[in-house]
DNA sequence: AGTGCCGGGGA
DNA sequence: TCCCCGGCACT
């Protein structure tokens, strides 16, 4: 009995270590450090980036004789490749000055990289990665849900583009548009993992391929999300043809609580249900046969296995939170319904007994 | 207010 | 031990 409440603890316990900044960011901060070269050297080949963007010729042209057309064609095409990111997404690259250099390292990887390659923009500012200084406890950049927590930056790209600095004739400092994610849809079903780039593709998914419900049917009673994930995969990365690492690192906001899910998670739920004593009333298995209250049949499946992320995975916003829990010595206490919710005080003698005894539930471990 | 369960008893 | 329960931490 007592390893079994320890064994758990431990591996629960290092969830919230690294949520607060252990491995998440690690991924990231190291790309970070390359970063600025790896990403745009890999996209642009040898030609490095942060010397002299394309604008170094316009520039040189000018005071040439003139290719007035070219200057022309430049600051076109310049404006080209920018604006639709601007527009795409203005709220974008909003606090991303932590230090306060954001201008010095603008103009390096102006233009050039950003065009070719979102990946600079986005990477260049993680190696300020020492982000913990702010207080703002932002995480890696926001990278997906766009505006979702810029801080103070109004939607209204005015804080973006508050003056004409950015466009300094053929320089429009490109803003580092930090989309240069996709949201993905992972299946978390059983040795699944199918990942769809679509919700309601992955939603059809799961409804015809492991609830074997009909595919054209519309309707959905939600069951579905319970069974898959979101993931936000570093566009780039994929595109560099790294796809094969998606599972892995996808960059950043993949929920580093996932390492792990795949099968171990998996196979926990069905412990509980081994209790010799398991009354008529409860099914262990997973197709809830009684579909009383639709959250218990969840429990039994693979919808248990992230119970970090407890309700979306929204990891990376999550995780941020956890860390500073009172120095309780108590328990943060668990997910799982006890027997005392699951069978009600009414049917206490369907309690375990340590549930009985007011202990710690030995049937519905968390 | 309802839960989960630690800490303490009493039998 | 087994069985309860006061009471506190959490939600």
């Amino acid at each position: 009995p007592a390893p079994a409440p320890q064994e758990r603890w431990g591996p629960r316990h290092p969830p919230p270590g690294w949520g607060g900044g252990g491995i998440t960011p690690t991924p990231r901060v190291g790309d970070g450090g390359h970063g600025e070269g790896g990403g745009c050297a890999a996209v642009l080949g040898s030609r490095p980036c942060s010397p002299q963007p394309p604008f170094a010729l316009a520039g040189r042209k000018l005071p040439g004789k003139a290719g007035i057309d070219e200057v022309m064609a430049a600051a076109v095409l310049t404006s080209l490749s920018t604006s639709p990111l601007v527009l795409g997404h203005p709220p974008a690259p909003p606090a991303p000055d932590p230090g306060g250099e954001p201008w010095l390292e603008a103009p390096a990887m102006s233009s050039s990289c950003s065009s070719s390659s979102n990946t600079s923009g986005d990477w260049s500012w993680d190696p300020p990665s020492d982000r913990s200084t702010p207080s703002t406890p932002s995480p890696p950049l926001s990278s997906h849900v766009p505006g979702a927590f810029l801080p103070a930056p109004p939607p209204d790209e005015g804080p973006d583009e508050p003056d004409g600095t950015h466009f300094v004739f053929g320089e429009p400092i490109p803003r580092k548009r930090k989309n240069s994610t996709k949201v993905m849809f992972k299946c978390l079903w059983k040795s699944c993992g199918k990942v769809l780039s679509s919700s309601s593709g992955m939603q059809k998914h799961i409804r015809t391929v492991h609830l074997g419900r009909k595919a054209d049917l519309e309707q959905s009673d939600g069951e579905e999300d319970f069974y898959y994930t979101e993931l936000d995969v570093d566009v780039d990365s994929l595109t560099d043809g790294l796809s094969s690492l998606t599972p892995v690192s996808p960059t950043s906001s993949v929920p580093p609580a996932f390492p792990g899910t795949e099968a171990p998670a998996l196979l926990s739920p069905e412990l509980p249900l081994a209790s010799p004593l398991s009354p008529p009333a409860r099914p262990p298995v997973p197709p809830p046969p009684v579909a009383m209250t639709p959250a218990v049949p969840r429990a039994w499946h693979p919808w248990v296995a992230p119970p970090h992320p407890t309700p979306t995975p929204h990891p990376r916003d999550v995780s941020v939170t956890p860390p500073s829990r009172s120095p309780s010595r108590r328990k943060p206490r668990g997910e799982a319904k006890k027997c005392r919710k699951v069978y009600g005080m009414e049917n206490r003698e369907m309690w375990c007994t340590a549930c009985r005894w007011k202990k710690a539930c030995q049937r519905f471990l968390d």
